[in-house]
DNA sequence: TGGCTTCCTTGATCCATGTCAAAGAATTGA
DNA sequence: TCAATTCTTTGACATGGATCAAGGAAGCCA
């Protein structure tokens, strides 16, 4: 992202990328005004840590470009992903003081910041802004229910391939590739972070890749950087309904 | 639940079990007046499906007595349960047609349902049932999110004892038990309804529960009647952190 | 250019949980 | 009271994914 793009949002919520998909999304000028006025931008560089969880937690934030994962930790070390922030997903609570989830940079990551205590008054004061809160919410409940299916039922393998399938979809709705025909895209995360989005090891996320290359599934090139020769055939590899809805 | 109860608290929300849980825990006496209109009761026996996937859903709810269940079928038949409701839990979502889960009645089962258009038409015009329903929401994705947890990186034998102290200390919050002693309740679920909930099959529920009972972590009379010991202990078994937060 | 460091792959082996099968216990209905 | 049904337990065995271990590839900095 260049520097007088990012001035020219920061300055301006007009301008801005998320414009209409954020929390802010159904607000008016004057609505818009008011918000551009409280605002603050922050950035992680890749793999930084946002907030560690039981940290006090001052704000509340949209992504604005780059991608920002939730966690779980146990006591011995193991780690479930519990989230996945992408531009224009909310990160916080109103009404809660302290993060329950260790927050990190999976790239470089710029958010747009309020401060907790005058977004909480915002909340009750612009119903603009907290019906498309709710919405965002909903939408997140779904999206993880998709994943403790994942998580709960599916192998090795259909983690895998519905992992993959999300990223191009989402790949392709940014992108506007057909998403019916061969395209071409990057992993945004270490096999290590998609074992932690899918309950495996990095290990066993190693294997079913190659697996899924070996089988033409996938084609790989350095480690990154996959084309998916035929969407549907990899759909056919998630275990998810043949129509497993529209690609957004 | 006795005739005269129902009979009561369906003419008169003020009477409500739910009254200062559920989505209505807002609303004031005209509000509340304005749901009495709307509402109709729905009842339905244990074992019975409420909604497919899939179905038209021509009303939300809020569940007034009894447990509901939310879950996933794959093609072949693997399932996942995603959500479970309570008294005061809400069903639905306003803005969708089609129910995207399977939901059940695990035991009997008494909804206040509002047609859904009318709903929709409240959400905007009601803050005090928006905001209500934006905060149950997020209660919910916390919910899910430890829920992932469980599901991805727990073992088998955690899974179970995780599951056993929900419901005990659900249990502890509605009969007002002194968590830290001894005590007893019923498991309100089959094997294989709690193996659907942990992403386990019913003969590793079987056997987990057998050797939790074995190792003294709980007593069992019959399948389903339990009594812990001593919670601490059933705790240390959950994996989860000592200090899991207040018994709510 | 070369040597860290990080990320990734692959192999060998192990074990927790799934699968298949049988039978016991509780509940229901005739 | 006796099937029939549903729920649960238990055993034997199979297997998918974890674990342990080694080394390769790419990026980065001196």
């Amino acid at each position: 992202m260049s520097t007088e793009t990012l001035l020219s949002f920061e300055k301006d919520c007009s301008e801005c990328p998320i414009r209409h998909r954020a929390v802010c999304a159904r607000c008016e000028t004057d609505e818009l005004e008011l918000l551009e006025s409280m605002k603050f931008y922050r950035h992680f560089k890749a793999g930084s840590t946002v907030l560690w969880s039981g940290d006090e937690m001052p704000f509340v934030a949209s992504v604005v470009a780059g991608i920002a994962t939730l966690s779980q930790t146990m006591e011995d070390g193991r780690r479930q992903m519990v989230g996945l922030l992408l531009p224009s997903d909310f990160l916080g609570r109103p009404g809660r003081a302290i993060a329950p989830y260790d927050v990190t940079a999976t790239t470089d990551l710029t958010i747009c910041c309020f401060k907790k205590k005058p977004f909480e008054e915002l909340i009750v004061s612009t119903p603009h802004i907290s019906q498309r809160l709710l919405e965002m919410t909903l939408d997140e409940l779904d999206a993880a229910r998709e994943w403790m299916l994942l998580l709960g039922r599916k192998t090795a393998r259909e983690k895998i391939a519905s992992l993959i399938a999300i990223i191009a979809r989402r790949d392709a709705a940014l992108n506007r590739h057909d998403h019916r025909n061969a395209f071409t895209f990057d992993l945004p995360m270490t096999r290590e972070a998609m074992a932690d989005y899918l309950g495996l090891t990095l290990e066993t996320v190693s294997r079913q890749v190659s697996a899924l290359k070996k089988d033409g599934v996938i084609e790989l090139s350095g480690k990154r950087h996959i084309t998916i020769p035929d969407f549907d055939r990899l759909m056919d590899e998630t275990g998810d309904d043949a129509d497993g809805g529209p690609l957004v």
